[in-house]
DNA sequence: CTCCAGGTGAGTC
DNA sequence: GACTCACATGGA
């Protein structure tokens, strides 16, 4: 009782050796606000999400951010510091708007989700706000995750796929519910197979992730992009289409003529050109814009 | 009260 | 392909 050799966790966790991050530029709490990933706890100076298992913790000290030595390979792989932003950025198109949202973003990074987390996520997606994605998210893995130091894990598909629509419904999901249940169903089941489809040319990937109950065109994109690293990969949300007519010089499109449209003039990482617009767009409210 | 949110799926032409 | 409609819930 007491001694120095019973200290709890936290106490422990005060010991441990703290690094920086290495690679500028990166603007974490952008990144983790930008509407790609739900699950994370987002402070000030601390920002604390649960990956592989346990809590990932990153903390600002003299304006750099700092994970524990342990983690820190694990860091470097998920938030994608080994992206090479500097030649993404100058890939970007030459547009008013493009380098308005280039300007206002700089150090936002497409960051590597784990597969099912992201897919199931965006499955809850549909006609919700980002703050309610958050909300669902969370109620789901407080009522059926694991309960790890820091937080909740995101509940597996065997685990969703033992539950009733009821049981998902109370998490706020209302009609997403019967989708992600469903989902978790094939997941669970190895059809498709999640870490398989990596594998895939990106079109065969989003034919078989189209499969998936709830997954249309866009929630196959932003899984493809934020979950398989397609960074050329193009989600068209609302915020988009407000985007791309406004490129287009007020002419709205078909999903096939955005599609298009997107491939001739964002270039080859067009997922991160998509991504800064769409944090642009939504910060802005498009406003001086429109 | 109305309007809208990181859409999808089914039905129709 | 393109268009229309219903779909749950909560915040502005």
């Amino acid at each position: 009782m007491g001694t120095v050799y019973e200290l709890d966790m936290r106490a422990q966790q005060a010991f441990e050796e703290w690094m920086d991050l290495p690679t500028a530029p990166f603007d974490l709490r952008m990144t983790l606000e930008s509407g790609q990933v739900f699950h994370w706890e987002v402070e000030r100076e601390k920002c604390v999400g649960i990956v592989e298992g346990e809590a990932l913790v990153v903390r600002y000290r003299r304006g750099r951010w700092q994970v524990q030595k342990k983690s820190e390979g694990l860091a470097v792989r998920y938030f994608s510091l080994d992206h090479p932003l500097e030649r993404i950025w100058s890939s970007f198109p030459e547009d008013r708007l493009s380098q308005a949202a280039l300007k206002s973003c700089r150090g936002l990074r497409i960051i590597r989700q784990p597969r099912w987390e992201c897919l199931a996520t965006f499955i809850t997606s549909p006609l919700k706000q980002i703050v309610q994605i958050r909300k669902m998210s969370l109620a789901l893995r407080k009522k059926y995750g694991n309960a790890v130091r820091g937080g909740w894990t995101y509940p597996s598909p065997e685990v969703l796929a033992c539950l009733r629509e009821e049981d998902l419904r109370v998490c706020g999901l209302g009609f997403r519910a019967r989708n992600l249940l469903r989902a978790a169903r094939v997941v669970a089941a190895g059809d498709p197979d999640l870490e398989g489809l990596g594998d895939f040319e990106t079109d065969r990937a989003r034919e078989l992730l189209m499969r998936i109950p709830g997954v249309g065109e866009k929630v196959a994109n932003c899984v493809l992009l934020f979950a398989y690293e397609r960074l050329d990969v193009v989600p068209v949300d609302v915020w988009m289409s407000k985007v791309l007519r406004q490129m287009r010089r007020g002419r709205s499109g078909t999903p096939a003529q955005l599609r298009e449209y997107s491939r001739r003039h964002f270039g080859p990482y067009a997922g991160y050109v998509q991504q800064y617009l769409f944090h642009y767009a939504r910060t802005n409210q498009l406003s001086p814009l429109v």
